[in-house]
DNA sequence: GTCTATACCCTGATAGAC
DNA sequence: GTCTATCAGGGTATAGAC
């Protein structure tokens, strides 16, 4: 009877080369951006030459876009899990979200300068960038709004008002962080607004 | 008597020159950042070649450099006086402050976009925007901590944590307004912020 | 102060062998 | 699936004329 072999697959072959060539994507397009990142660096980094990654990825602008599009399936999926575990504590699962990203500093980057490049109309991932606000603008005001009947969130101000203003919270304390990670306490500045959403004596 | 023409100095000829360099500048910085902006299109955009250019600024990133210069001192500059102008109201003052930044949002853009591309250690504006978020942390906590004694701004946060908060909120409003102008009005959701840091009744 | 011409490097992508 | 070789194009900067 013949031995069956450890030798991996073709299929599992082709997962851990794209797996490896995600991870490196990640890291230089957070360092350097999308128009700064080299694809030959991206390539040595996942012990590929150019054309070997190439075959993964046909071009640049989709090994961004498929980046893209994992890290937020993932990252999404984690925030909604986050605010349904902690259903009626909204504002703690908002904290929770935050400290998470403190220890993803990488990407953490990656979103805060891609989405700056995407800002740019004639940016490949401007579209992706737009959306995914809108998005998840929206699902998080029901969220909130949830939190506002729950009397767990102050009421005075519209759930639209303060979803713009967490999510801006969070982006802009990225900045600060990123630059002076250890000078800026994210996740404690962070809280300080939490308390104050709170209900009066909540 | 020879009569005086209107014809312009060197000198003079030199300034317009550089002038329209630098206009051209911030656009492209601002549009495609420090690494996708291009000499001959900037060069271009001020009616210049490419080595006219470099006349006057003798390498791209001497020319990031000198307009991230000229254009934080017209910066500071103005947020210094509007803060002292308000002395006495310095929520009004950051509002203020708000509100002029919608009016100039190619500026904007240009500090958002290399901001962020500034945080990669070897981006050549890295000092550049550590040293002026440390700088203006500091000038702001100051006045910051009068607003306090004047009972203007609620006590029960400390300043430092307070102007971290406030950057944070200026910074990250500024992305999503960025993205969706029409969508998104900056100085209001601002206000809401600057309200709930009154003290109370105030 | 501005131009033409050009050197020189880098970069993304393709062709085709193994 | 990965390689070598190579192309076409674009990028900053310099040399030297006017």
């Amino acid at each position: 009877m013949k031995l069956q072999t450890p030798r991996r697959t073709q299929a599992e072959r082709t997962r851990a080369s794209r797996e490896k060539i995600t991870q490196a994507a990640i890291e230089f397009f957070a360092q350097q951006g999308f128009r700064g990142a080299k694809m030959a660096d991206i390539a040595k980094a996942a012990n590929l030459t150019e054309p070997g990654l190439l075959h993964h990825f046909p071009s640049k602008t989709r090994l961004l876009m498929e980046v893209l599009k994992e890290r937020d399936r993932i990252d999404t999926e984690r925030m909604r899990a986050t605010l349904q575990k902690n259903g009626n504590h909204f504002l703690e699962a908002c904290i929770e979200l935050v400290e998470h990203n403190e220890t993803v500093p990488g990407l953490v980057q990656l979103f805060t300068l891609l989405v700056a490049e995407g800002i740019s109309q004639d940016h490949p991932a401007h579209a992706f960038f737009t959306q995914r606000y809108q998005r998840e603008r929206e699902h998080m005001a029901q969220v909130i709004r949830q939190a506002q009947e729950a009397n767990e969130v102050r009421s005075d101000i519209p759930a639209e008002t303060l979803v713009v203003l967490i999510f801006a919270m969070m982006d802009g304390l990225q900045v600060q962080w990123l630059l002076e990670p250890e000078k800026i306490n994210m996740s404690r500045v962070f809280r300080v607004l939490m308390d104050i959403l709170k209900v009066e004596g909540g």
